[in-house]
DNA sequence: CGACGCTTTGACACAACTCAACAACCGTGG
DNA sequence: CCACGGTTGTTGAGTTGTGTCAAAGCGTCG
């Protein structure tokens, strides 16, 4: 809360995680590069490209993705403030997937070889970072299991539902509410879906009364119809394992 | 190549991403479990069970998945030889995912709290057993984007494309032919296809000269035609980076 | 005010799924 | 050694979910 220097996204989230000394928050507020702002549509990272630092999303909103030849884009995930992007390519020498904001945001990034220096000289600072690429990786892991398994609904509704519990556990929704930048051209290339189809999607859930996306808010009318759809059991995005 | 208690398939692979000491070696072979044998079928992790090992498969195939509430599943890779599953989960102490044995095989395990104290006090060996978990996330990655927007055909013939190229990196493929024991029913659970519909695509495969698969050995007989058909890009593979 | 990006809707096409039946293969026990 | 049952593979006919194309409505912002 308060607005010093140790007092960064980072640490906050690292410390759901593991306590940490304040050696550790020292390090963890050093390694990381003054925050910059980026402008809506930059891209931070571009797939091929020799890249070396990892990101953390201060604020905003972002999205990691993939281009393939055709043109058509696969969306990995979207990461929202205190998330890392590009943890999993510290040692490889290019970047295997494309980084851009999808709104104005704030990031600030922590070079390859200090991430990785840090994981020898604080090892519970390395633990946790670890928990956290951990849990990144669960939630791609989901969206595969929803775009090889579920139907458009099911996968769309499963992942407001997912989205919604992220966005609480970082006090950014008001419970059954809250701001969601993407239009559904994002949306439709995070879910596997045509943007037309995405629109008829968003349409169902309104008219069942489950969900409504209005204006860059969404809305939950019915937690319980939309889990039971969904199939969605968030036990893989909270802290306690 | 040797017989000695160093010569292990993590050891080996480990070696591909960083040169390894003696003391390391020894530590590896130390943490690793007796081997034993698994039976076709057996099912060695289930999703929600506590379980704090990693797997270390050193013979045979597996495949890790997750189970819908409609009795579908999702397979989200194959593990072969040298691989370990349940990295990703060492931290949390229940198994987000499923296990199973394809066929008979052989694996060895290591304690999720012996790991960790391995990224403590061997900061090298830690830095290895991350690439390797790279690696592998990269490989998710890679299935995602194939599910959510490439066709059939295209992420058929990429996913065999893929598992070549692993196969040749640990010398179980000669080239362009090599043994593989999934079913279509296996392969439809990885793809996000009705198995029905990988035969016809086997088929397609098989009359456009690409690939042939028959009685668990696939043939490829037009690389660069696969390649072009896929979009397959190793890069993700191989430890160069 | 106009332009642009995003959303909404309808008509139609097609990729992939379902159901049903049969054929090949494989291990097992008589 | 053969007969058997279960598993896996193959094929056809019909259905359906989702994609494509086209066009119109809205909001927002310069």
């Amino acid at each position: 809360m308060s607005n010093d220097r140790f007092d960064n996204l980072l640490a906050r989230k690292l410390k759901t995680f593991v306590p940490l000394s304040p050696d550790e928050l020292e390090h963890l507020a050093e390694v990381q590069s003054p925050t910059t702002a980026v402008k809506r549509g930059q891209q931070l990272v571009h797939e091929g490209q020799p890249e070396h630092r990892v990101f953390v999303l201060q604020a905003g909103w972002a999205c990691s993705y993939k281009d393939l030849p055709g043109g058509e884009r696969q969306i990995i995930s979207f990461p929202i403030a205190g998330d890392c992007v590009g943890l999993r390519s510290v040692l490889f020498r290019t970047a295997d997937h494309s980084f851009e904001a999808l709104t104005d945001s704030v990031v600030s990034s922590v070079d390859a070889s200090r991430m990785l220096q840090t994981f020898s000289e604080f090892p519970r600072l390395g633990t946790a970072i670890l928990w956290a690429a951990s849990r990144d990786e669960a939630m791609v892991v989901e969206h595969l299991v929803s775009i090889g398994r579920r139907s458009a609904i099911e996968r769309t509704a499963h992942f407001f539902m997912e989205l919604a519990e992220r966005l609480n556990l970082i006090g950014l929704a008001k419970g059954t509410e809250f701001k969601c930048p993407l239009s559904q051209y994002v949306l439709a290339d995070a879910l596997g879906l045509s943007a037309i189809h995405v629109n008829r999607v968003l349409r169902q859930l309104r008219e069942r009364e489950l969900l409504t996306v209005q204006r860059g808010t969404v809305t939950i009318h019915d937690l319980n119809g939309l889990r039971k759809l969904s199939g969605f059991r968030g036990g893989y995005l909270n802290s306690r394992g």
